[in-house]
DNA sequence: AAAAATAGTTTGAATATTCAAAATAAACTG
DNA sequence: CAGTTTATTTTGAATATTCAAACTATTTTT
């Protein structure tokens, strides 16, 4: 069993690979700044999870996960998004709160404990942020959804949030903002670095600086 | 923050001093046996323990806790106590395999998720093994109950059992001994080692070792 | 291409926790 | 009480994780 050191390591590679959008290799750099560890503290630590084949190591390039530590990342992703559901849904906790729970219980909880969580939600697939939640032995479906910074004007459905600080999130609901909310970019100005929302329903245009549409993700939708 | 480490030690301590009611001191080698670790280990960790104030050490006497540890434990009781309870009630799992999951989370959840718990399950008073929860700033009130070895015959109830071992709690609830149940101490001969127990409404008299019994307490009911 | 900036690695050290084995103290025994 | 047994402590060492600071490779600038 990794122990809940190595997982976030894991985790930390698998989010960052899959941030922007499927880079070969992670650096060890990013990796400092995600783990808030010195770098020197990751070259050590990244040795020893390549000496134990969870990741592939280029010395000065940077690391990828391998089959087993992907498994391994994807187990632990699955623990965190379950826990995340079941604090929303079950424990009537706030989406915007969840998150440090669940970056503790995910290193904590049993296989009988997680498959009851499991059961009593329905078997779900889609975290409260709108993130997939991996199945046991299936792929994760590459995702279709576009980041909102990079999408024209036109139709869309709010698919995923990849950001868990708590104020980002608490504006996003106060905003109306929630996966599977539909709305439509009316415009996208890269000089001001600002895009206007029209949400479904919503009388006036919300403004959202680039930066924070860089991590929400979008379905486009038909333009109807 | 003390580290689950120190936890699962300040618990041990306490569990053994409650265990033969007030021993004024814990000896190290009980600590060694309960926590599976080597003796040197504990004499190393004691000492640590004991410069936090946690714990008052007397060399090669024993350790008791200090106040502080004392108010750390019950914490640490409390959280385990009402995760049994919530596994059980919330997450219908049964009660002999939930010992083992509690002692993982507890360590692991927030004060939050814990407030949630709590007020779910109606602010409980008890776990499922009739053991009391402890209540930040309150006392335990000293247990009025007798271990069932230490009893003459007569009526009694079921208060709490002091072993988590899960074929142990799965014999007792098959004989159908949980806290609360009712039954009458009709013999026990101290040559055997057995004692007889005659349950409400149980046809045959229950045999039970001298061993056994010494892990349940119970209170004296009126011979009504 | 030499200089400067950036990213990554190495080294030496610290902390917390653990073990095995040797040393010591205390308790028990005949 | 001398000898043995048992409990505890000490010592030396290991593992996992982390840091700071010195060093090195790579990339970018000029």
């Amino acid at each position: 069993m990794p122990s809940p050191t190595t997982e976030n390591y894991l985790k930390a590679i698998y989010a960052l690979a899959e941030r922007d959008t499927n880079r070969p290799l992670v650096r060890l750099g990013e990796l400092a700044t995600e783990l808030k560890l010195t770098p020197g503290t990751i070259t050590t630590m990244i040795r020893s999870l390549a000496e134990r084949d969870l990741v592939t190591y280029q010395p000065r390039a940077g690391v990828k996960l391998s089959a087993k530590g992907n498994q391994e990342a994807l187990q632990v992703l699955r623990r965190h998004r379950l826990i995340e559901l079941f604090l929303v849904e079950v424990m009537k906790m706030d989406w915007s709160e969840v998150h440090e729970d669940a970056e503790a219980l995910e290193h904590a909880v049993s296989d009988k404990f997680l498959a009851k969580m499991d059961e009593m939600m329905g078997y779900p697939t889609e975290d409260p942020h709108g993130d997939p939640i991996p199945v046991a032995g299936a792929e994760i479906p590459a995702s279709q959804t576009r980041k909102l910074s990079d999408v024209p004007s036109g139709n869309y459905q709010l698919s995923r949030v990849n950001d868990q600080d708590p104020e980002f999130l608490d504006w996003l609901s106060a905003s109306g903002l929630r996966p599977g909310t539909r709305f439509a970019v009316t415009s996208h100005d890269p000089r001001s670095g600002v895009l206007l929302l029209q949400l479904e329903g919503g009388a006036a245009e919300l403004p959202i600086g680039i930066g924070a549409a860089k991590n929400i993700r979008v379905k486009p939708l038909g333009t109807h």
